[in-house]
DNA sequence: AATGAATGAGCCTTCATTCAT
DNA sequence: TATGAATGAAGGCTCATTCAT
């Protein structure tokens, strides 16, 4: 399960996170550059569709048309794919992209846009963090790296809370990194609910409004802190 | 992830989740009986030691020293062993056992004693846990296990928030559901991050204190259903 | 190429060689016994047939009709078939089996007679040896194995030498080990381009008569050591 | 194994072993001379390194900083690559290079400097001797190169034998051939032990004194034989 | 000639499941 | 019921060789 958590404010972007050692070198030649670029797409295509362990390697080749054993030219096996997959996808995963807010000096604006953000960038790529969800249950070098996703934004938002408790907008009670470990978990859990765990399950009754999601995880959270003045 | 939530009110016990289909009939011998539960035991030490998936079937029938091909006597494959695995545990799993509150009219009060149980529950059967979030990544069918008991704790939790603000203890902005799904899933994912997660990594700075977590999701909790009255 | 060397003395029994590690465990049941040993055997014919390389663990399957999959309950590669191959034949391969000597003082009738029965049991065990040999090439542990063999004649003809130089039969000034190493390497030479080299290759013109052999590599041992009276 | 032996009469030189079938004709370009022979140079090296089993193709090309397929402008398989490095050593092999002889009427100096030729040309191309031996277990075509190459210096040997018996120096009940098969057999057992098998193997406590090796087989020789007169 | 990516046959190995005893 | 050997499908990986540039 992913923990990472909403922006809190737009300006602090969340650092990238720690690449995978690249084991293979990079192709050369153009066409090297393109089938290898045409395994990754295929294999984030059949990782999203198979899952991570039941997709073979031929799999991934006869989707990307090319022989078996120019796998190997690229990658040393499954995990290095996806490594590779998820490098490219980090980007996006990362800087959710929330734009100026009207009025930055409102901090129930302020949140309200990051978890916005931060809900529509999970919502964007659900079937990555499905996949990663599940690889994270299988390789520990992933669960790793969704780890220290989590931790970045996790870290941001305690920044944010701090700096809330400062200016006395925030309950200065509670320690900002154990908050923003549990409202961050809130928001992510909700999203993974919403995204990932009703996604292929269409007998599900409630699809879940994405505005009331919005909503509802932004007045918990402003109401968790204490911040002042109620609608 | 699991994103079960912790009891409200012990009076109202979670219902037990719906049980795996039986392919297997019970055992008849005092034999048969002796070799199933051997098996069954084996098998919960093995995954929780191995993972599901890492675990062989041979490896669970060596740790209940019989031969590889009893096994298929009680049991048809390996979703089937953990089926009774999970059946066993879960009367410890469901019911935390919260006790009677002192001054059970007080909201805080309740909520921080099946708080305390639920995060206490999971502490014991922290390993239970994580194996259940490996499986359900896996398995639909545990998936859907893991739905039905997050289920149960939800509904439960946002029967007693809509007592609350019935009561007007709590607020009444947000739809019960909604809300209980956010907190509740808030300190499951706190309850992964501190029992399951931690464990394993030995190298891991904070061990987290529990009471701190329980007076934290607690203090966020009650805050964010804007409980009234601050210490 | 097997530097192992005849034996002076027929009571001196060349002690057997260390044993491989056994790594999976023998079978218990009469059945697997049968088909562990019907894998022995179908091993040995194919790598004498096939050569050790060549040999694919299914052919090996195939010629001890099993599937496949069995070959692994008891061995786990084909270096481990082939050391339970040579650990059969070893018996016949260290001990030649030379009977009593008719004047067995007579040190040119005792050493013909060693030299005898080494190259009765070289020729017998011939395609052995050139398997020995093939894999010595490509497998350090059979390097060793082979090393170990040769090293057990050396020293017992050694022993031998050392003995006659005592009595002023042979000649003082060659140290006992150089000058085994050098004889019976000698001596294993010819068996090899004898039993093995010749062997499958029917074109060869001279088929080598086994006495005359016998008589060369006697007299020019007798002579290198200057053994007294010469008929 | 190598069962070549020590030339005997230093005029009498070992002819050069018939070479292998060219499949590729010269290359006619300078830069085609320069390619082909750091293919050469680099198999020969990756060879000794490696073996010539464990070697790639890919390695020699790396080793020659050359692209893969370049290989096939020059050889059609390791084979071929083998074959031209065995030829352009063979020189070296094949001519130990004793220089003139003091007395060259004694058979005794004659043989000690032949011997010490031998030996040391052996150990100047041990490491193209094991690979040679190496080779002959897996290869046919190597196979009997390294048979014509034993030939040949058995042959020399032989003659020299032949002429010393009809001088009278040499024991005349062994059959020359015979003779000349066992005991050149013997110094090239003892070449094969010293340098080659040694080599690797740093534990090894005896690492064999040159001058020693000569003198032994040397004197072994010359007793086989009978040569009057001991000092 | 040179390059280096692409190809795919081939072999090893695992392990759930069956079955004879 | 218990046993444990036998089965064989499945998939990973290597590397000699080809081929388009």
């Amino acid at each position: 399960m992913d923990t990472s958590a909403p922006e809190e404010i737009d300006s602090e972007k969340v650092p990238p996170v720690a690449p995978f050692s690249q084991l293979r070198e990079p192709p050369t030649t153009q066409r090297g550059a393109r089938t290898r670029a045409a395994l990754v797409k295929a294999a984030r295509k059949v990782f999203e569709r198979d899952g991570y362990l039941d997709t073979r390697l031929t799999d991934i080749t006869k989707e990307a048309r090319c022989a078996a054993g120019s796998f190997y030219t690229y990658f040393s096996n499954k995990e290095e794919v996806l490594a590779a997959v998820l490098l490219e996808a980090q980007e996006d995963m990362m800087h959710p992209g929330m734009g100026r807010v009207e009025g930055a000096d409102d901090p129930h604006a302020v949140l309200e846009a990051s978890n916005r953000a931060y809900l529509a960038a999970y919502k964007r790529n659900a079937k990555l963090m499905a996949l990663l969800e599940q690889v994270a249950q299988v390789e520990p070098e992933f669960r790793e790296f969704r780890r220290r996703r989590g931790e970045a934004f996790i870290r941001r938002n305690a920044r944010g809370i701090a700096d809330l408790q400062a200016r006395s907008v925030a309950d200065r009670e509670v320690d900002p990194m154990m908050a923003s470990r549990a409202l961050s978990g809130m928001v992510s859990v909700m999203a993974y609910n919403a995204f990932v765990r009703s996604e292929g399950q269409e007998e599900e009754g409630t699809p879940v409004d994405f505005e009331e999601l919005v909503a509802t995880v932004t007045r918990l959270w402003a109401n968790a802190l204490r911040f002042p003045g109620h609608r």
